[in-house]
DNA sequence: TCTTAGTACGACCATATTGATCGGAGATCA
DNA sequence: TGATCTCCGATCAATATGGTCGTACTAAGA
């Protein structure tokens, strides 16, 4: 239950590394192209393209045309939260249907509906949850698994 | 995004509904059917029967049979937590799809996936937040939406 | 004991959402 | 000017979901 979308998870995974790369120490401020990326993490190439096309009409990255073309980030990694990056691609937060109802719109049981305001209680928790994280804290602040060791590997039985 | 089914919309409301009366000052105790849930809150009967069916089957309620039958909360209200009743409908919560592995089952991208662990952070404390809220949360704590009066009615059209 | 109101259960269909694919147009650099 | 790349829209297939139907089983009451 409330999983995120394919599409979500490779707009994660790309900026995570689009930061790495322009951030990092081995090539900093290098532009990083689709195909870069598809291979990288095997994922569609057709598919990345359009969820980046997504992240950047949105302002998320900033797309550079032609050959040597490719994306950076539009800010720095601490401006950009998990919520915005979630939003760009999923559209607005709602746990529950009635989440934004404009006025006149009313589901068939909101008459009698006993759970609305605590749902929003909930949403509005995971909210604040997914706008404290930026894509910094995914790049430093947690150490990314390392399965290398066959021990390691052993363990999850 | 991170939307919960219909489904457990309506669990949460039967719940809900069944514990207010169950525990409430009108008719306590009283054991309450299918039928007037599905009126009182414009619920397909059929959907809400299934739904009230998983819930007893995985003990959130006990279901009496024949006719004066119905259902009645298992354990009391402030046993039942809300995290319970979701995945008790909609499987164990997982916002990516690789949150709960078996050993041989690798995303194609695991490999080199860099958002895992943060994601499971992410996870973990929403799990959290689920489980630190109960049925009678949903009960007394949070005021119904009053909009009985005429005028505010009205205004549906 | 028989009837009837109710739940239990499983199969089924329609539709919406999502993941994935294809093709052409515009931009940039060599 | 040609090759390479992003951009953008249309489209298809697979899956998940919401919703329906029919039948069997159980218990209360006449």
């Amino acid at each position: 239950m409330l999983k995120i979308s394919k599409k979500a998870d490779y707009a994660l995974m790309a900026l995570q590394h689009i930061a790495s790369v322009q951030f990092g120490d081995v090539t900093p401020g290098r532009v990083v192209n689709t195909k870069e990326i598809a291979e990288e993490y095997n994922i569609p190439p057709e598919l990345l393209a359009k969820v980046l096309q997504v992240l950047s009409k949105n302002g998320m990255i900033e797309s550079h045309n032609g050959p040597k073309g490719g994306y950076l980030l539009a800010r720095s990694a601490r401006q950009i939260t998990i919520a915005q990056i979630l939003e760009s691609i999923e559209g607005p937060l709602g746990i529950t249907d009635c989440s934004h109802e404009k006025e006149g719109e009313f589901c068939m049981q909101r008459e009698h509906c006993n759970i609305r305001t605590p749902l929003l209680k909930v949403q509005d928790s995971i909210y604040q949850l997914l706008s404290n994280m930026t894509l910094e804290d995914m790049l430093g602040g947690t150490p990314l698994i390392t399965i290398q060791s066959p021990s390691a590997q052993g363990v999850e039985r």
